[in-house]
DNA sequence: GCTTGAAATGAACGTGCGTTCAGATATCGT
DNA sequence: ACGATATCTGAACGCACGTTCATTTCAAGC
């Protein structure tokens, strides 16, 4: 036995990727081997060789992409009117990006830890771009008097853990709708930093 | 060489569990290794097996004790007053019992994961009291009229996700301080269920 | 000071890891 | 139809893993 009938790089490299997500998601990236992630396309350990340099390579590249897509997603957003109006946006646009139905998946951030110095140090540039636009938008809420927060690097922190937290346990499958959970957070999270609540005629309006 | 100079098992085996916990909590429990932790604690691998029966039930210990202790502070916290008072001590003591002097550490909950089916049960039991425990106060806050949530149950996780997104981050060592942090946090939080921010007037009189 | 048991060594075990590669087979342009 | 090339197998590599155990050394009670 060799090649497979009916086998593409097409078809087998975005598999691998699926899978690996998937598994490293799921155990986290240094619990899973390769021939696991083999198995779950439904090839040799060997074949994966074809897609990816390393197993580092691979968690990077997945990891990258997910924090280079949620920053190009924020950026398609276009965030503009009032900073209330604008931090609505980015929470649903940073649920959305990631549990949208494109089905992305999410690997925590904990996994950052198995990334080699130099690969850490890229990702962590989109991070920082990510993370600085949402502390912007609070400073930008609190000089124009509509957050009552106090400290902005601290409560961008606070809202970084909302946001991923979400991520960790939502299930596209279980009982909670994409837009209740939305909303939801939407709601919480514009009351933490006091902002007055967007009713659904403002949010279609802002839209 | 056999036994070390000034070696006893009241010693090595509390030092075990330290470096298991900062080695867990810094890599990942698959991703440290026996003589990983041998080697923080300066001795063979070997040796480890006196202390415990395997690096399994090492992991299962430290979380089970984690979470033991964080349910045992609540009850001592013996958390009276109103709902909002509540949600504030419980905040403070979650914070204090983690990050306190006693430099417990923290192994997040990513790592339930890596626990066999059976010791999984465990840790997740005590996990239940404790959310349950916090979801009750949530209840008790909307019926008091305090709290202004709707759905008790995403409003907890949202909670949960707070409490222990701050776990992952905050150093000691680091720029802010305990009291900082603690205020920051259940200020936002207080903040986000609504309820009437309570004053140092009125946490000093709660106490 | 000798004996007894606790504490640790260090070598060994089987296993699975990430990765490589020669060889085998399917696909595709011609 | 055939040759070239893309795709995959299956075996192998050295290495590190978790765990065991005979052996050695230290500590302590008599």
């Amino acid at each position: 036995m060799a090649r497979k009938t009916g086998s593409h790089s097409d078809i087998t490299g975005p598999r691998v990727r699926e899978a690996a997500l998937r598994l490293f998601t799921k155990h986290g990236y240094a619990a899973v081997s390769m021939r696991q992630i083999a198995a779950e396309v439904g090839v040799q350990a060997g074949a994966l060789y074809l897609y990816t340099p390393n197993k580092q390579t691979l968690l990077f590249d997945l990891l990258f992409d997910q924090m280079k897509g949620a920053v190009d997603a924020m950026e398609a957003a276009e965030l503009t009117g009032t900073p209330s109006e604008q931090l609505d946006r980015f929470v649903r646009t940073h649920f959305r990006y990631h549990m949208g139905r494109e089905q992305r998946g999410f690997i925590p951030y904990t996994e950052l830890r198995n990334l080699s110095a130099k690969n850490y140090e890229k990702v962590e540039v989109m991070r920082r771009v990510y993370e600085t636009a949402l502390e912007g938008l609070v400073k930008a809420g609190q000089s124009a008097g509509e957050f009552e927060t106090t400290d902005s690097k601290l409560t961008t922190l606070v809202l970084i853990s909302i946001l991923n937290g979400v991520l960790t346990w939502y299930r596209p499958d279980g009982p909670l709708s994409l837009d209740q959970v939305e909303d939801h957070y939407c709601d919480l999270i514009c009351k933490a930093v006091r902002l007055p609540q967007l009713t659904l005629a403002d949010r279609q309006a802002a839209q």
